[in-house]
DNA sequence: TTAATAGCGGACATTTTTATCCGATATTAA
DNA sequence: TTAATATCGGATAAAAATGTCCGCTATTAA
């Protein structure tokens, strides 16, 4: 469904999420740890999320990534999802061509729609506060 | 949401639904001209449709490929997609964990279940005729 | 001020996907 | 039987995604 690094994008800042109710931040090897990724493709992607203002980085000894507080039941997946992958997922045809439109819709145009909305829907409304809730109270699990 | 080589995929078998209505065949350069893909490619992959008794082919002068007239209306999107792709889309964790499960669910799990399920059942439901309808009278567009 | 720490950024390596090339094989028609 | 045609199958190549390495810079603490 998504790449790899927007997985790894989506575990990282669900992490985050769960460590960012007091400020506090993380490493780049600990986040790498506990997502169980590979550390220096994960600092890549965390690099993209700062600069898409996803996450904060501070450099230096006691340095590393965090989420802004305030930001913390802003942000959706779709969020995320937009900064690695971009908008293809709910763009462009299905099979893959160049025309495809309602007035010149290929064959599973009107079948592709449905999931596509959906898809969209479920992305924009998914907070990772929400989430990341999951994640503190033990009811769902990142490895 | 599809490799390119399942879009191909599609967009062949649907080409040759049309063709195929009075044992008509088709050659891998008309396919690949009509459908706007590869040749080489496509050749590959109309193989790996052949094996997977959803097309024929033909050898030598006269020949080509073309779908069993009473295979029509039973060969689904997800036979294609199945036969290309595998079934991973509907398969694995969204997040790309090797654990997850209604009993040890990844944070995103029920969110995608929903999802997930809506498209298996539109490729499992959508027949190949039923769009090659489409096609031949004109409503949708192969390129 | 200095040494250690941790993110930044660019180059490089690996793997997978996408795509091409070409000889071999089977089939048909003359 | 021969020549032309068209798929088959293996090797190879190009592009994209995934992943690594290493020196640089900023920051903190001693």
């Amino acid at each position: 469904m998504f790449s790899k690094a927007c997985e790894y994008a989506i575990r990282a800042t669900l992490y985050l999420a769960t460590k960012t109710g007091q400020g506090e931040k993380a490493g780049l090897k600990d986040i790498a740890t506990q997502i169980d990724s590979p550390e220096a493709f994960t600092a890549k992607i965390l690099q993209q999320l700062v600069k898409s203002e996803i996450v904060v980085s501070v450099k230096g000894p006691s340095g590393g990534f965090g989420i802004d507080a305030d930001k913390l039941n802003a942000i959706t997946l779709q969020h995320i999802v937009n900064a690695i992958d971009g908008d293809a997922i709910y763009v462009g045809c299905g099979l893959g061509l160049k025309v495809c439109s309602e007035k010149n819709p290929c064959p599973v145009h009107n079948q592709f729609k449905a999931i596509r909305e959906g898809l969209r829907k479920m992305l924009e409304t998914t907070t990772i506060d929400e989430l990341a809730k999951g994640l503190k109270t033990g009811i769902a699990f990142l490895k």
